[in-house]
DNA sequence: GATGAATGAGTGTTCATTCAT
DNA sequence: CATGAATGAACACTCATTCAT
C-alpha cells in the first residue's frame, strides 16, 4: 500500500549518507532556496565533497524529489491516522488536530520548505506530478472520511476549502511573520467548523 | 502617502517602454519562473535589445522589484475601495467580492504570478520586505473596516484567516489545477460568513 | 551545386570572429587534440572570452563539426578541379598531382588534423556522417573521372585504393615522422600508375 | 633482444586478471573511444571493482600503453613469420599475406582499435614513442626482407607505401564502411605487385 | 536612444585516482 | 586480494551585466 515502507535494501551507511544529504539540501533550501543553493554548499553541510553526492543522486533535481518524496510521505501517513480516529467526537477532534497543523505550518521552518516545493513544482513538471499525486490520494481519503465517518455531502468542495487554508499559512507566515497565532488559530477553528457543518 | 501615485515626470515614451518590459517579464516568469528566465527573452518579449533594458532597470532584481510594486499597488487600490461601500449590508457585498476574489486568485496566470512574487521573496529580501510592507497596509486597513464598520472583536486575528484562505488559492491551484471552482466557492463562502460572525 | 559557396549573410566582424576560432580550434585540436582541449585554451588563442565562443557556436562539437565541413569543402573544391583537365596526358597530370597530394597530406599540420578528425569521427557519429557524405561525393566523382576520362573499368575498386594511400599517408607520418619523401613518393607514383593501368 | 617474452614472473592468477582486464579495456575503447571510457565501465566489464584495477595497472593510460605493447607485440610476430618463408615464390605467398592483411585490418574491431590507438598516440607521446620504437623495428626488418630475398634496392621507399596501404585501410573503412571489399583486394594486390617490382 | 558584442564569474556534473576497511 | 566510498580538480556551458559604437 505505502511503497515508501518498503524495507530499504541500502546499507545502513547509505542510508545514513541519504539522509545526511536530504537533511543539508533542505536546510539550504529553505534558507536560501533551491536555485540560490549551489552543490557545493550542499555538500559542505552534508560535511562530504561535491562529487561524492552523485553517488547518491542522479542530479540536484533529483535531491529535491527526494524531499518532496520525504515530505508528502510523511504527510499521508499523518493523514492516514485520521481513519483511526473514532467516530464519535471526530469532528472535535479534527478540530483538536487542525490547531496542532496550524502550528505546525506556521513552523518558519516547515513553511518555507513548503513553499520552496511549491515553488519548485512551478518549473519542475516532475515535482508538480508528484505533488499533484499525492494530493490527489490526500484528498480522496479525506473526502471519504468526510462522507463515510460525518456523514457530510459536497465533500470535495470542503475539502478543498480546509486545504486551502492550510496550504495558505506557508504565504501567510512569509507575509507576516509574526502574526499572532492565538488570534488566528481562533478564527481558523470557526472556519473549520463551518466548513464541517451540515 | 502614497509613493506610488507621484506625478510620473518620466517622459511616456520611457513609461511606455517600462511596461513593455515589465508586461514581458511579467509573461515570461508567469511561463518559466525567475530563474528560469534569462534577460535575453525578456528583451526578445519586449521587443528590444537586451542591454537595453539597463536603461530602464538597474538590474534583473529591478525588475521583479517593479512587477511586486504593480501588483501590491493595484491590489491595494482595490482593498481600499470597501471604504467607499455602504455599511448596510457590507457583510453580503464582501462576500460577494470574495467569490469574485476566489475566481481572480484561482486564474492561472494570477495565481502562478502570485507564487512566483512569494517564491522570490523567499530568497530576495527586498521582494520581502516589500510584500511586508503592502501585507501591513491592506491588513491594517482591513482590520479597521471591521472594527469600525462592521463592529468586530479581535479583528487582526479575522484577517488573517481572511488572508490566509486568499492566499492559499494559489497554491491549491497548483496541486490540483482542475479543481470544482463551484464546490469550492460553497464553502469558502460560508468559511469567510464563519469569520466575519459575532 | 556548393551550399557552402552560398553568399555568407553574417556580418564581416562576425565572420572574421568564426575564422578566428576556427583557426584556434584548429590549432590546438592539432597539438592536444579534441578531447585534450578545453574551451578556455581556444578561447585564449582565439583572443576572447570562452563564453563569448558560444555566440558563434553552440557547443564545442559544433567548432569540431564546422572544422569538418571547412575541410571537406576545401576538398571538393579541390577534387573538382580534375574534372577541367584536359584528357589527354590526364594520367601524368594525375601523377603529378598526387606527388603534390603527398607532400600536403604527410605535412605534419594537415595530417595531424586529418587523423584528429578521423579520431573524433569514432565517437562522434554526426562527424562521422559528415565525413561519410564527403567521401561519397569525391569517391562518385573520381570514380566517374576515371571512367569517362580515362575509359578504366572498375573504377570503384580503383579509387578505393587511391583514397587508402592518401587516407594512410596520415597514419604514416604518425608512425614514422622523420621518413624519407623522396623514397616514398618514388614508389607511390609507381602504385599509382598501377592501379591506374588498364 | 625481445623484451616482452622475458619469462612472466607474475602469478598465473595476476596475468588472468590483467588480461581480463585489457580484454574489457579493448572492447570499450573499441566501442567508445579512449576518452568515452570510464574505468568504471573497464572495470564492470572485466568483472571488478574499479579500484582495484589499480592493483595491475598504475593508471588508465598505463591500460592503454599495455594494450598497445600486446597490439605491436603481436604484429611484430606476425611480421617475423616472413623470414622463415622460403624465397622461391616469396612474392607470391607476400601478395597472399597481404591479402588477407585486408581482410584484418578492414575488421571492424580491429580498424577501430587500431585508430583508437593511433588517436591516442596524437596526445600522449609515451604511446607515440610505443608505435615509432615498434615501427623502426618492423620497417626495418621488412626492408631487410626485400633487400636481401628478393633483391629488391630502395628497400625502405618501398615498405614505406607497403605500410601506408595497410595503415590507411583503418581510416578507409571509417569513411566508407560498407565497400567492396573484392573490388578493393583485386587493386590492392595490383598496387603492391608494382611496388614489389624491379 | 539603442544595439549586440563581449566578459567572467558561476553552475552542475564527471571521473581518474586514493585509501580505509 | 578486493571493495566502493570518497575526493577534488577539471569540464562545458550559462547568463546578468557592461560598454563601444
Amino acid at each position: 500500500m505505502n511503497m515508501t515502507n518498503q524495507v530499504d535494501q541500502r546499507s545502513p551507511r547509505t542510508q545514513a549518507r541519504i539522509i545526511q544529504i536530504l537533511d543539508a539540501a533542505t536546510a539550504c533550501f529553505v534558507e536560501q532556496g533551491f536555485h540560490g543553493t549551489g552543490m557545493a554548499r550542499i555538500a559542505e553541510r552534508a560535511g562530504m565533497s561535491a562529487g561524492h553526492i552523485y553517488h547518491y543522486f542522479d542530479s540536484k533535481d533529483a535531491i529535491i524529489a527526494a524531499i518532496v518524496e520525504r515530505e508528502t510521505s510523511a504527510h499521508e501517513t499523518k493523514m492516514r491516522e485520521f481513519h483511526l480516529l473514532p467516530c464519535e467526537n471526530l469532528k472535535h477532534e479534527m478540530v483538536a488536530r487542525a490547531e496542532e497543523g496550524v502550528r505546525t505550518n506556521t513552523d518558519p521552518f516547515r513553511s518555507a520548505l513548503s513553499l520552496e516545493i511549491v515553488a519548485e513544482a512551478k518549473r519542475n513538471p516532475d515535482i508538480a506530478e508528484r505533488l499533484r499525486r499525492h494530493d490527489v490520494i490526500v484528498r480522496t481519503e479525506f473526502a471519504r472520511l468526510l462522507r463515510e465517518k460525518l456523514q457530510l455531502d459536497h465533500a470535495e468542495g470542503r475539502v478543498e476549502v480546509l486545504f486551502t487554508l492550510f496550504d495558505g499559512l506557508a504565504i501567510r507566515m512569509l507575509r507576516h511573520p509574526d502574526l499572532d497565532q492565538a488570534g488566528l488559530t481562533r478564527f481558523f477553528r470557526k472556519a473549520i467548523l463551518a466548513v464541517l457543518e451540515d
